[in-house]
DNA sequence: CGAAGAACTTAATCCGGATCAATTTTTGCG
DNA sequence: CGCAAAAATTGATCCGGATTAAGTTCTTCG
């Protein structure tokens, strides 16, 4: 079993020189107002790859800006066994489906070390005007949540395992170049078995998918390592709506 | 190819009279405060069965509260095939997930005669005060809705076509419950065919599974009617979260 | 560096549910 | 009411992916 993160505190930097920039909070209400967020951000720290940002079932102090690296969140079934909800990457929010409930739903564990700006909660209903910006924020990135929800949703039931693994991998790419990172090569910092459990499928039917991917053509895989070989053609072929 | 509702004006009412009442727009925020929502209600109209209260893609006028009946919301994919996103029963508000874009995403189609009242969206920006409390209103239905996706992403992962149905129809009994509409014994506005597309699944699995629940004494069937004969066990047996 | 374990790949078998097909039941309407 | 169309049930077959089982390749850490 590993441990919840111990708050190793980082270096204090302001969001302007934040290198998420736009992309935190999604900050398409702000009109680019960075320093409108300012008030709302807590302390920032570390977490080690395995260590938990927060656990199923705690209270909720504070949403969780992913800064650098990524997290998944997965919650425990009744038979015991994990399922993946979601991925994060730099300029995500984390805890922010906990809110009404003031709890955690998920255990949020990180995939490699990263490192997190929080926004605590008590931060909030000081002010009714940056209360309501940051409130409108939120609720922007929770209609892109459910968004998202329903086309895996959509997914899940239509297409097969190949294809919902392609889809996975270009959703992914996507995210990465709307980061400004490699979106063409890269390292997945989560295991096949993260991704089949996201998938709501098994390690060993991603795996043949990995190699089913490849051997067409679409992908090079190694490992970890992924490089997407004919992006257009892997749309065209598998992007179904 | 069936029309888009004509708006037949109904007798307008008060919210405080509506038989709705807290179960609008959640009211969980507002302390049963109904006076609060009566500058943003608009007008009332019926829609019949098989009509269109709007379809995907055209621009967002309202939100639209159900006040008797029942609707579907689907959306028809590259294929060609509709898709079936969710249901909606008295006090729940069709129109949410596509406020950001202000453009429906899919379609609403009454399952039967139906009774709507509109909150246009012009109502909005007038008053910040009164916008907050709607605001939050939202956002608070949007959580539940996220929290009910993640629900049905679950279960279409790990359940089998079954215990999928028996789900749906417990969720189903539980929402007519919270309505103080007969929840033991009720007749399904929707078909097969929509029940299995909600599912992700085929009418004749939906037929199957209907007979086997029924077969194995957890309810009896006949047609669109449904009673719930051992719900415990039901809920024990199928329910795994 | 090298051993032990974790993660991944690949192959063989099996099963749930999709698909195809044939009735039967229900619904809507003249 | 009675007919036609739509919806639902039931049965037979087939296939994708789960399961089981090795074997292989990465990681990690002494």
């Amino acid at each position: 079993m590993v441990s919840v993160a111990r708050h190793r505190p980082a270096e204090l930097q302001s969001c302007e020189d934040c290198g998420i920039g736009r992309l935190c909070l999604s900050s398409n209400l702000l009109g680019g107002n960075l320093q409108e967020l300012k008030p709302f951000i807590g302390n920032q720290f570390t977490v080690q790859r395995r260590e938990r940002l927060f656990d199923a079932y705690s209270p909720q102090r504070a949403l969780y800006v992913v800064r650098a690296g990524s997290f998944k969140t997965c919650e425990i079934d009744a038979d015991g066994d994990e399922q993946v909800l979601e991925f994060y990457l730099p300029g995500d929010v984390l805890g922010l489906e906990d809110l009404l409930q003031r709890r955690h739903r998920a255990d949020a564990v990180a995939l490699e070390e990263s490192s997190i700006c929080t926004v605590p909660l008590d931060r909030f209903g000081q002010d009714d005007e940056s209360d309501s910006i940051i409130f409108r924020e939120m609720f922007s990135v929770m209609c892109c949540k459910l968004g998202e929800q329903r086309q895996l949703i959509h997914q899940l039931g239509k297409a097969d395992a190949t294809a919902r693994l392609a889809s996975f991998l270009l959703h992914l790419s996507d995210r990465l170049a709307e980061r400004n990172l490699p979106a063409r090569q890269f390292r997945l910092s989560m295991g096949r078995t993260d991704i089949a459990s996201y998938l709501r499928s098994t390690l060993e039917t991603a795996s043949r998918s990995f190699s089913a991917l490849q051997r067409e053509g679409f992908i090079h895989v190694r490992g970890k390592n992924v490089q997407i070989i004919d992006d257009p053609a892997m749309r065209e072929r598998f992007l179904l709506t």
